[in-house]
DNA sequence: TATGTCTATATGTTCATACATATTCAACTA
DNA sequence: TAGTTGAATATGTATGAACATATAGACATA
């Protein structure tokens, strides 16, 4: 059993390493699964440092919805499912990445295709035009949560040669010097077919969560139209609102 | 020159009044453009409250990266807080009032009920206390579209008597004062039970758009909380994003 | 069997206090 | 003039203490 501790003379603060500490306390499986966190003032007793110091590393935790605090009880780990706020909008990966979730890809596939009408009104590319389809699957260890697939605008200038494993916003702009400005998404609900089913890991007829993303440069222009289906049971979409 | 104050002997505690106040505060034209927030030391000395309750207070607004502070400089209004006006953000009669739809109730219900753990929770009530339960059914001439579910904070001090054929947010407004400000929302696709399926008028299994919204007031505490689902055949859910 | 009451427990709120540290700016110095 | 020093100021960190209040469970009561 790892014994955590504290010290006290070093020069990051005791909240901050109180914070850390609890990070890597609450991964451990019995806090994953609701049981209570030692208490407020059992936690400072056996740190060595006050009541106080510990609340001020829990806030932050309870802030971010990591911790669940409720009077007369104790304190649980949040089991909230994975979320994602669309306020920030950002690529898929930097998401993951903030919230200390490990996401990977399960599958990665580029091709060459025709575009169809959708396509052509939406890219207003000519008949004979061939654009990049990424498709992309990706997931946590536990199993995929999404399918991305996405047509980019001939003028971004995929090749299919790409390394679509890092954050694809980023890659775009710093390979294509084309900055993401803009982005239009629609939100539906489907049921699972054949091949999504297959995809996904769940049954045929099971709830997706289905969203259309059209991503234009600066100029309003579409460079990217990108479809996303999620697992229902596995992701939720999350929105912050501030009204003006 | 208004002049705020803080009540100490209110059942609400002195950091949310601060808060609030502060919120208020930095509405202020002067603090938007970037002027030093008063010191805490002179807050809490004007405001008969210690330090750390006004610490307590800026600790969320700094959070939401609504306040900077500085060390050895001060706290001032953060400037980039104009990012994500996700606006649009009405309630569903207007939505659809502006794109040219008539919309019409189909059945309403109210209803005084037992808070149940969850609404408990996020109202921050006890046990004993009773919430308004709304429940609408709503949807175009060629049938319902959605059924709304919302319960009230008792705060707002609804009784069941009231007129909920007009747009909801703007009764909230007007006749409670209490002013809408933040959204939180969740987005999901689930399958239609039994009960859905016949408000809805749709077969048992088919995918239904669920979305969980609370409705906060300026200082963040829940009034509404609020269940939509949205018949997946006949509304698509659209966000516009702008990036910062 | 309910219902109510008490109690131990854990978080919630608030205060007074002390010292640490980053920033600014003015005064001093090479 | 350029650079250093030092005080004033504001936030950052940390402690200890006290009382409030929600919760769950044990116990007693109708």
């Amino acid at each position: 059993m790892k014994v955590f501790n504290i010290n006290h003379g070093s020069a990051i603060p005791l909240h901050l390493q109180v914070e850390d500490l609890l990070r890597e306390l609450i991964k451990n499986p019995e806090y994953q699964e609701g049981k209570l966190l030692p208490n407020e003032v059992a936690l400072a007793k056996q740190l060595g440092i006050s009541r106080n110091t510990v609340r001020q590393a829990t806030n932050k935790l309870v802030f971010e919805r990591l911790l669940i605090r409720k009077k007369g009880v104790g304190t649980t780990v949040s089991k909230d499912n994975i979320t994602t706020k669309l306020d920030k909008w950002s690529s898929f990966t930097h998401e993951m990445g903030e919230k200390g979730v490990t996401f990977r890809n399960y599958e990665i596939g580029v091709s060459l295709i025709d575009a169809d009408d959708e396509i052509r009104r939406l890219f207003n590319i000519t008949r004979k035009s061939k654009v990049v389809k990424l498709e992309r699957l990706r997931g946590l260890d536990s199993g995929p949560v999404v399918l991305f697939i996405s047509y980019f605008h001939p003028r971004v200038g995929l090749t299919g040669e790409e390394d679509f494993t890092q954050p694809l916003y980023d890659m775009l702009e710093r390979t294509y010097h084309t900055v993401a400005a803009v982005s239009k998404e629609g939100i539906s609900a489907i049921l699972a077919d054949k091949e999504l089913s297959e995809k996904l890991e769940i049954e045929v007829g099971d709830p997706v969560l289905f969203r259309k993303r059209v991503v234009c440069d600066p100029g309003g222009r579409p460079i990217e139209y990108n479809l996303g289906y999620y697992r229902a049971d596995r992701f939720t979409y999350t929105i912050e609102i501030e009204r003006g």
